[in-house]
DNA sequence: AAGAAAATTGATAGATCGTTCTAGAGAAGC
DNA sequence: GCTTCTCTAGAACGATCTATCAATTTTCTT
């Protein structure tokens, strides 16, 4: 498996973009850490760095929705998956020494204002991850407003708590943020 | 009341920040913004940006408390208060196109694993809220290690609900938010 | 009023940014 | 053999980055 120059690039960059954020990654940066010689890089990606980044945001969205849908496939009931998704998150900062977070949150926050074309691909990537995680707590059998409303309220607390956990060096606020996402779950799923 | 030149400097970085993080504002915007002359910024801050980065991430933070401690004087429970600082954070987003959310969190996605004096300061904010939220929910009641949980899920939904607001333009995200945070502190009141 | 000290200022430096461009290497098709 | 296309390779460009520093203005002291 000799992993092409182009996947190269688009693993450094994603890496690089959750270590560093967009701006604060250049992308003389990017080819170094991809070992990949600097003109492959636009070679590859003839937009540029925003073209770069775009395809870095929809990958990097598809494969954490993925992550969700393993780890929801190895438990039976919802309650259980969820408090899995927060323990598996709290490790996972913990072994990476606080980098390895949300793939997109920064790239997402520091967008918002500047620059639309990036700003649609995070939100893209946000939707469908609310979307799946609705279906997900439907198919558990909660009400669909309600699955809507928990399923918010799960990923809103993930990542409000991978921002503290990274800041403040601790995984305590993601074991706290997951028994509050597991309270919520438990109560939607005794509602219906 | 003319603001004096460090004020103005200071208010206009936290306001670049907001909108565009660390690594994406300059110092010659800064003193464009502020209407300071360039040599001026590096005259109150010696310490280069750095130093001006780690001020205003302190006196933001300071700011941010006092505006949830505002809120929660204004309302006779804690049902209430926190139903109504969601309520303030939607509309301060739609009244400013999605850009004056959280202060520091941009800033502090970006510099956690990049700079570390920057990353205590946000730290060091962020430990501040959480204790000032937690004390808040011991008065109203609630258990000691209850409501250190119910502060950090306050906090990171709030958090969370921000990064989803900013990048769909929308505050459907908060409104949830604030519905799920207000469930669990009224589960948490309920069980004391 | 005069001179010293402190505060303020913008031009400038040196590095790095994203991007462009030309040139060459290697494989595939005719 | 020759052409064509994809990929590699890095030099060079203008813009912008953070930071410095000598010059100027303001304030204070005598």
């Amino acid at each position: 498996m000799p992993s092409s120059t182009k996947e190269r690039i688009l693993d450094s960059t994603a890496e690089l973009f959750r270590r560093q954020g967009y701006t604060g990654t250049g992308m003389k940066q990017i080819a170094a850490e991809a070992r990949a010689p600097f003109g492959s890089v636009y070679h590859f990606f003839p937009g540029g760095k925003e073209e770069l980044g775009a395809e870095v945001i929809r990958t990097s969205g598809r494969m954490y929705m993925q992550l969700f849908a393993v780890i929801a496939g190895e438990h039976r009931d919802a309650v259980q998956a969820v408090g899995a998704f927060f323990a598996g998150a709290g490790q996972t900062l913990r072994e990476t020494e606080y980098a390895d977070a949300c793939p997109i949150a920064t790239v997402a926050l520091e967008v918002a204002s500047t620059n639309d074309t990036l700003r649609e691909a995070t939100a893209d990537v946000f939707a469908q991850w609310i979307a799946g995680a609705t279906e997900y707590f439907v198919f558990a059998g909660v009400e669909r407003a309600r699955a809507r409303e928990v399923a918010f309220a799960m990923l809103s607390l993930l990542e409000g708590a991978f921002i503290f956990c990274r800041a403040m060096r601790s995984t305590e606020p993601m074991e706290l943020a997951g028994e509050s996402a597991v309270a919520l779950v438990r109560a939607a799923l005794e509602a219906s």
